[in-house]
RNA sequence: GCGGAUAUAGUUUAGUGGUAAAACUCCAGCCUUCCAAGCUGGUCAUGCGGGUUCGAUUCCCGCUAUCCGCUCCA
């Protein structure tokens, strides 16, 4: 995962020059989340069923009967429900609770007391972060638009239902990237961002069929957005979502001009206009990511059929394997040997080691935990008595299982081409 | 939170009202001079808390976790 997140770093803030990288607050003043929305609307309004007792949202029971529940009040949903009779979906009931609203936000306590005026939020995403830094940003890195911020950090939601291993995660890690436009060509840079994101993907080996970007439609399009489009993977349980990408126009940085009273507005000195900047905001669940690549990777070779011979491999992009490379003498007498090219190599790279077992079992180990690179060392690299020492180490290849033999000298140069990204 | 199911080594499974078996993995040794599965040993488990009982891993209750729905959009 950390290496997802370095390859994600990489691509989106050192090698491109619109973005810059931040490290925001897990705990912000709450007023952001009531401004962001996320107080107000970052729930889910539940009801269950009095009899057979299933749970329902009450704004959905309401949408699927034709009408539009944005923006009414619980009360007012209530109303509704029982004015036109709607009944529930699994029994046919018409006897609901009352409707609760379950807020997705943890809570805690900033400071010595334990009242309400103390209540902070664990934050739910980390775009927040982004938009109240915006104008200090902007202003320090003397960035013009259109430019972006990019973002790794944990954010919290309560979910009513994790699972899917780590796919729904109450604890959750996210990529974002707030890149901020002119006005009008907000759409441009929402196509250009599908097509980074997706060649990012495609770049460590999600292959394109178990990938899909689905367009949001009018309905379900958030009512500030302009255009969304969802990354799916196709996870072993299904169609999931990697990556969202969304055109979030003017609005969050509007609603925080609005609450904060201070101007957010950029001065475009090449046109000489005052605006708000457009958002376009891709992001990306490191750990959903992280799980879609190990998915992608896993894979059950059959090395000799008539032998029952099967190793297993995990395929990842060497820029996303844990270990780089493994330094294995071919016997436990040339441990010397192999631990001073080891302890050489973990100056640049992570090296793992090992002298336990067969030499053909050690290659299926790092088979199976994806070590792009096994590196031998045998009796000629060393030398004895009548052989002078040839300095030289078979490095082994994960997926083709061929190897060659090199001189030691080249084999930091050998690794770093192998596993560059 | 509601309904249903499950919980025994790292993993996959067995089994019993008298504290537990195996395979793979792992560790040590033998063997082995470039692709697993050979030989000899060894480590590791009854999720947590109560109750019934002389005695509970086994029966009962609660909790927790996981899985499947109700979900959700990173």
């Amino acid at each position: 995962k950390n290496n997802v997140k370095k390859a994600w770093w990489k691509k989106f803030v050192q090698e491109c020059p619109y973005n810059v990288g931040l490290d925001s607050a897990i705990l912000m003043n709450p007023q952001t989340w009531v401004t962001s929305g996320h107080v107000g609307g970052f729930s889910d309004p539940l009801m269950d069923c009095k009899d057979c007792h299933t749970r329902h949202r009450a704004d959905k029971l309401i949408e699927d009967s034709g009408a539009q529940a944005e923006g009414m009040t619980n009360e007012e949903m209530s109303a509704y429900i029982t004015e036109h009779g709607i009944a529930c979906p699994a029994c046919g009931s018409k006897n609901f609770t009352d409707i609760r609203k379950f807020n997705l936000m943890f809570k805690t306590f900033m400071g010595v007391t334990e009242d309400s005026k103390s209540e902070v939020y664990l934050r739910p995403e980390t775009a927040q972060g982004i938009f109240v830094n915006y104008a200090n940003i902007q202003r320090s890195t003397r960035k013009k638009l259109p430019f972006g911020v990019c973002q790794v950090g944990k954010s919290f939601r309560n979910e009513i239902t994790p699972g899917n291993f780590i796919f729904r995660i109450r604890e959750f890690e996210q990529m974002e990237c707030e890149f901020f436009c002119k006005p009008d060509t907000d759409l441009e840079w929402f196509y250009y961002w599908k097509d980074y994101c997706k060649n990012w993907l495609l770049s460590l080996g999600v292959k394109e069929e178990n990938m899909r970007l689905r367009d949001h439609d009018q309905k379900e399009l958030s009512f500030y957005s302009k255009a969304t489009t969802d990354i799916e993977f196709m996870f072993p349980f299904g169609w999931g979502e990697l990556w969202g990408i969304a055109d979030r126009t003017n609005y969050d940085l509007g609603r925080h001009q609005e609450a904060s009273g201070k101007s957010l507005e950029y001065f475009d000195p090449e046109t000489n206009e005052h605006y708000i900047p457009y958002v376009v905001e891709p992001s990306l669940g490191a750990d959903r990511v992280a799980l879609a690549f190990l998915c992608e990777a896993y894979d059950e070779e059959v090395v000799d059929a008539e032998k029952n011979d099967m190793r297993i491999v995990m395929r990842l992009h060497p820029a996303l394997a844990p270990f780089k490379a493994c330094v294995l003498p071919l016997s436990k007498k040339l441990g010397e040997a192999a631990n001073e090219i080891y302890a050489d190599l973990s100056k640049d790279f992570m090296i793992d080691y090992d002298e336990a077992g067969s030499i053909g079992k050690r290659y299926r180990r790092q088979d199976e935990i994806g070590t792009p690179i096994c590196i031998t060392v045998d009796f000629e690299t060393v030398g004895d008595d009548k052989t002078a020492a040839d300095h030289c180490v078979t490095v082994r290849d994960r997926d083709t299982m061929e190897q060659k033999r090199i001189p030691i000298t080249e084999l930091k140069a050998y690794i770093a081409e192998k596993t560059a990204f």
